[in-house]
DNA sequence: GAGGTCTGAGCAATCGATTTCTGGATGAAC
DNA sequence: GTTCATCCAGAAATCGATTGCTCAGACCTC
C-alpha cells in the first residue's frame, strides 16, 4: 500500500502539502493540487487511517453494544443509529454482548482501547462495564435499557406504564387471573414491566421470572400452565418470550384467547401473520435509534453537558391474542 | 488517558520495559513485572489500540458487509462469524449495505482505510466494491453470495439444487403452473435460484424479478394473481419476499395450499406459528457463517493458498402451504 | 582469574499521518 | 531602495505503542 510519502515524491512535493491538499485546506497552489491529485490516482492511494487516527487522537467508530443480534428489536433499532452515523460521517461497530456480563466487559474494554468516539449501549446488566464507561472520557449514551447507576444521556420507553396499559388492557377484556412472564433481574426493562405490572393487576401477583429468550418464554409458559391454578391470561415481557409462550400454547392445544389471553411486549415480526396473532405494545423502536445517535452526536460536540434523558411512549396494538 | 510513558514513570522502568511485560515476553525480571502491573492498575492504564496497530501494521478487526441487518438470515449467519471471531481473538464491525452498491463501496472502502484485519463479504452486486477488494493486500472472503468475478474463499449452499429441489416438490403435490418470484439481476443467489426453478419446472416459466424484500415479494404476488392465467403455485426465492407473498394471498383471501401452493427459499422465524405455515428450503446458516470465519482465519494465516470454494446443502422442510 | 556466554533492560528508530513552526519569495507601502 | 506584511511550501515534531540493537553485569568454563 503506498503512504502519503510515495504520493508526495511523485507529485514532486512534500508529504505536508499531500496531506493539506487531501483535508482540503485553501492554502495550496491549484497547480500543485492538480499534481497532487493525479499522483493519488495513479497510485491508487488510500489514507491509512489509523495513523490520521492516532494522530488526531479520535476515530470515527461508534461502538453499539447490544444484547441480541437475533432480536429483531434490536437491528431495526440498530438501522436508527447507522443512518444517523452515515449521515454524520461516523462509522457504526456492532457489538453482540449475548446478555452475557463479561463479554459486554470484553466489548466496552476494546471500544476503550480503540480510541472509538462514542458508545451506545443497551446493557445488560454489569454494573463493572457500567462503571468502566462512566469513569472514562468516551462520550456514553445509554438506549433502550438505562445503565446500572449511571448518570448518562439515555433514550427509553415509558415500559412501566407500557405494562399498565397491556395489563388493563386484559383486564377490560375481562381476564381475571393475570400472570407474568417477566426478564432477568437488573436489567431496567424487565424490572419496569414487572413493576407496571404489579401496579395495574388486581389479583395477587403470579410471577415467573425468566431470560428474555424464546426458549425461557416456553418454559414459564409450561410452569404457568401445570401450575395447580393456571391463569387465563399472561402478560409476557418481550417480543421473544411471547413467541416461545405461543409456541407453548398452541403445542398444547390451549386455545388463544378462549382459555387464555395473551398480551406481548414489543412487536413481532409479521404478528399478522401469526397465529393466534399476538396483542402487542410496541415501542418506536427505529426512532428509539435515531434519537440516541443524536444525542451521541450532541454529546461529542459538548461533552460537558448536562445528560439528558428521552422518554418515548409505547402503544397497544390489540390483535386476536387478547380478544374474548 | 494514562499512556505506557506514564506507567514507565511510575514504575521506574523503561516504557520498553512496559510493552514487553504487557505483551507476554518472558524475558522480564518478576519483580519488575509486578511492579509494572501495580503501576498499571494504579494508573487504570490501558493501551491504545489505535498506536498499537499503527505500529504493527495490523488490526484485530473484521470487517463483516452484508446486505441487510433486518433479514434474520443474515444475523444468524453473523452469530456464526462472531463466534469464532471471538474465539480467535477478532471484533467484528457489522456493516449494513442495504442492497446499495455505493454503501458497499464506502465499507470496503473504509475497511481498507482502516487496514482491518479481513473483510467477509455477501456482496449485493457492486462489481467496483469487488475490484477494489480483490486488488487489495486484505485477505476476503465471500459469503452466502458469490463475489462478482472474484476469484476468492467462498462459502455458499447449492442454490440451483435447492431451488430445484423446491419446484420438483410442487410438482410432486399436483401442482402444475408454478411460477417463481426471483431476486435482484446480478445477485448470485438470485440468478441461481432463478436458474434451478428454469431447469426443473415443466411448463413455460413464469417468471417476476423483485427486490429480495417483503413489499417486493407482496408486490410480485399481486401482479401474478391479477394476470390473465394465474399460477397454481409459486417458488419464491428468499424468506422476506415469502412473508410478503403470504401476506398478499392471506388478505386477498386465497386458500393456501388449496388454490396457491408455496415454497420459499431461507428459513423464516417461527415459521411454524405462521398460517398458512410456509414450506421452505432451509440452509445451514449459523454454520455458512462459522465456515467463512475459519476460511478467513486461514487466508489470515497463509495468505497466498490457493481460495477454496465450499459448497453446503440447502434441505427442504414440508409444512403447510405446499400440502395439497 | 581471564575470556566467553547469557540474561535482561534501555535507547532509539519506526509505523504514516497531521500540524506547528520556519523561512523564502513576492508584492505593497513609504 | 528599504522595510514589512503576506502567502505558501517544506522541515520536523508529534501521536503512543513495538521492537531491533546495544551494552552492562552476572554467571560459567577452563
Amino acid at each position: 500500500m503506498p503512504t502519503i510519502y510515495d504520493v508526495a515524491r511523485e507529485a514532486g512535493v512534500s508529504a505536508a502539502t499531500v496531506s493539506r491538499v487531501l483535508n482540503g485546506a485553501r492554502t495550496v497552489d491549484p497547480a500543485m493540487v492538480a499534481r497532487v491529485l493525479t499522483a493519488v490516482r495513479e497510485l491508487g492511494y488510500r489514507p491509512n487511517a489509523v495513523a490520521r487516527n492516532l494522530r488526531r487522537s479520535r476515530t470515527t467508530l461508534w461502538a453499539v453494544i447490544i444484547s441480541d443480534i437475533g432480536n429483531p428489536f434490536f437491528t431495526a433499532m440498530v438501522r436508527g443509529i447507522e443512518d444517523v452515523a452515515q449521515q454524520e460521517g461516523y462509522s457504526v461497530v456492532l457489538c453482540n454482548s449475548d446478555e452475557n456480563p463479561v463479554k459486554e466487559e470484553t466489548y466496552v474494554a476494546a471500544a476503550l482501547s480503540e480510541q472509538m468516539a462514542g458508545v451506545i449501549i443497551s446493557s445488560s446488566g454489569s454494573v463493572k462495564a457500567a462503571k468502566t464507561l462512566i469513569e472514562s472520557p468516551i462520550p456514553v449514551v445509554a438506549v433502550d435499557r438505562e445503565l446500572p447507576r449511571g448518570d448518562v444521556d439515555t433514550v427509553v420507553v415509558d415500559n412501566e406504564a407500557g405494562a399498565r396499559t397491556a395489563v388493563e388492557h386484559l383486564r377490560a377484556a375481562g381476564y381475571r387471573r393475570i400472570a407474568c412472564i417477566a426478564g432477568p433481574e437488573g436489567v431496567s426493562t424487565a424490572d419496569l414491566r414487572l413493576r407496571g405490572y404489579t401496579a395495574a393487576v388486581s389479583t395477587p401477583p403470579v410471577i415467573v421470572r425468566t431470560d428474555f429468550r424464546e426458549q425461557g418464554g416456553y418454559d414459564a409458559m409450561a410452569a404457568l400452565l401445570s401450575s395447580p391454578e393456571p391463569p387465563d391470561a399472561v402478560f409476557v415481557a418481550n417480543n421473544l418470550m411471547t413467541v416461545g409462550a405461543l409456541r407453548c400454547l398452541t403445542e398444547r392445544g390451549v386455545d388463544v384467547p378462549g382459555q387464555m389471553g395473551l398480551v406481548g411486549f414489543d412487536e413481532i415480526p409479521w404478528a399478522d401473520l401469526v397465529h393466534p396473532s399476538p396483542t402487542t405494545v410496541t415501542q418506536p423502536t427505529y426512532e428509539l435509534g435515531r434519537m440516541a445517535a443524536r444525542l451521541l452526536v450532541d454529546r461529542i460536540a459538548t461533552p460537558a453537558a448536562k445528560p439528558a434523558t428521552i422518554v418515548l411512549p409505547a402503544e397497544l396494538h390489540p390483535r386476536r391474542s387478547s380478544a374474548r
